[in-house]
DNA sequence: TATCGCTATATTATCGATAATGAAACGGAG
DNA sequence: CTCCGTTTCATTATCGATAATATAGCGATA
């Protein structure tokens, strides 16, 4: 409950309940959550006044929404014509992933630094979270404590510029392996697989901490052969 | 006048003469060149009302440009506190150099299987006007030049996703770069360096074209000792 | 029948006003 | 003098309506 951006998402995917909280979260987080399971597909059409009527808000509300997701490179806007669903294409996902195990792994000598128990200890109550969504099936809300992991993580690393970058990377990673899985079952897995990291961190050790991190990103996707190698 | 992005921030640098071109998108370059030049230091609190008044358009305008630069990360917003300019951090810096070299190397070879004559022809006419701009001591439209430049060249790679990456890797290393040096005076110097990665290209090595720009990230500017190296 | 300019339409972009909110200033109780 | 609740204030967040604009479709012309 001390990450910012866990808060974020849950005060609106608990939105069943209350329905505070800036509204154009609400919308920012439905629409994510829609474009990441592929139920608006790439290349699917949005219209800002459609959305507004099914939120019950107004245009500029959605617009603000739609602004933020085209920062997550989620959505493309393109002048008075509309706002459409980013392609998933496989190249772009792929250099993602490289990109992403090189932040994470450069950032793991600096987040080591500052390594403590609090921090450990949130760590692990995300993983269990995960696992608690694993068990559920509930792929999305594995991914949103995924995210929530490994931001959490990186924010030991003290590089706030660096931060939105990764949480990028993070967004297309998850989102290109939800729509490329015929609903894959090691869900369980991937939770667990976090605790080698976990485990690396409280040795201490820089070297293997970075190694574990980087075989994590390069591992939970098996995208075809070769991530980590120059595709084509 | 081929690249969006470059026509994007002509059409509002041309400010003086006409005023149509999206008037969110004049506020956000306006706000841009402030920041990036120090006009508007770190730690700087915007008021979207006062800006709104500056420029004769609502707030609703600003809000969009101002959304539009935190997405850049030049910008930070606080719900309901106000829009204060990011931190400019040595760190930071360093790491987004780190990334933008990899990202820029790894697409080289993706970019020579589309690299032709009108490309070719696009970059050169672009590092003219980089030196014109040096040539004149206009330290920003050289940057705006370079902008265009490599992301120009990094669209030929055909990695969508992966664009807004780079060009916030790119706007952060000139924020940081002109923040950071007491008018320096090589800027000519940095136009005509451009040239060696065309030459490169041109010659269709694709291990030269990567050796050359990695060489061009990691010097341009001399930033500390090592950049490349891990920092602390 | 192909091309050019015009118009109609769908959609965003902008506006001005009002509501919501978080923080700081204030004041009273202990 | 300090702590805690309340009010006030600066500022954003949201709304509803209007203006601007890019595209598609149509029709006239050669």
């Amino acid at each position: 409950m001390t990450n910012e951006n866990l808060d974020k998402q849950q005060g609106s995917t608990t939105a069943s309940g209350r329905r505070s909280a800036k509204r154009s979260l609400t919308v920012y987080d439905d629409l994510q959550r829609e474009i990441m399971l592929g139920v608006l597909p790439p290349m699917a059409t949005i219209v800002e006044m459609e959305i507004a009527e099914r939120f019950g808000c107004s245009q500029s509300t959605v617009r603000e929404a739609l602004i933020a997701l085209s920062n997550d490179g989620l959505v493309e806007r393109r002048s008075h014509r509309g706002t459409f669903v980013a392609d998933a294409r496989a190249d772009d996902a792929h250099e993602m992933i490289r990109i992403r195990r090189d932040i994470e792994s450069r950032s793991m000598v600096r987040v080591l630094r500052r390594f403590g128990s609090l921090l450990r200890s949130e760590l692990s109550e995300t993983i269990e979270n995960m696992k608690a969504a694993a068990m559920q099936d509930d792929v999305y809300q594995l991914t949103l404590y995924d995210r929530a992991f490994h931001l959490n993580l990186f924010d030991a690393a003290d590089l706030p510029s660096v931060r939105p970058m990764l949480q990028r990377c993070l967004i297309h990673n998850h989102r290109f392996k939800i729509l490329n899985s015929g609903s894959q079952r090691d869900l369980y897995e991937t939770a667990v697989r976090h605790e080698a990291i976990l485990d690396a961190l409280a040795e201490g050790n820089a070297k293997k901490a970075t190694a574990a991190i980087a075989h994590h990103v390069t591992t939970i996707a098996e995208f075809g052969p070769d991530i980590t190698e120059e595709d084509i």
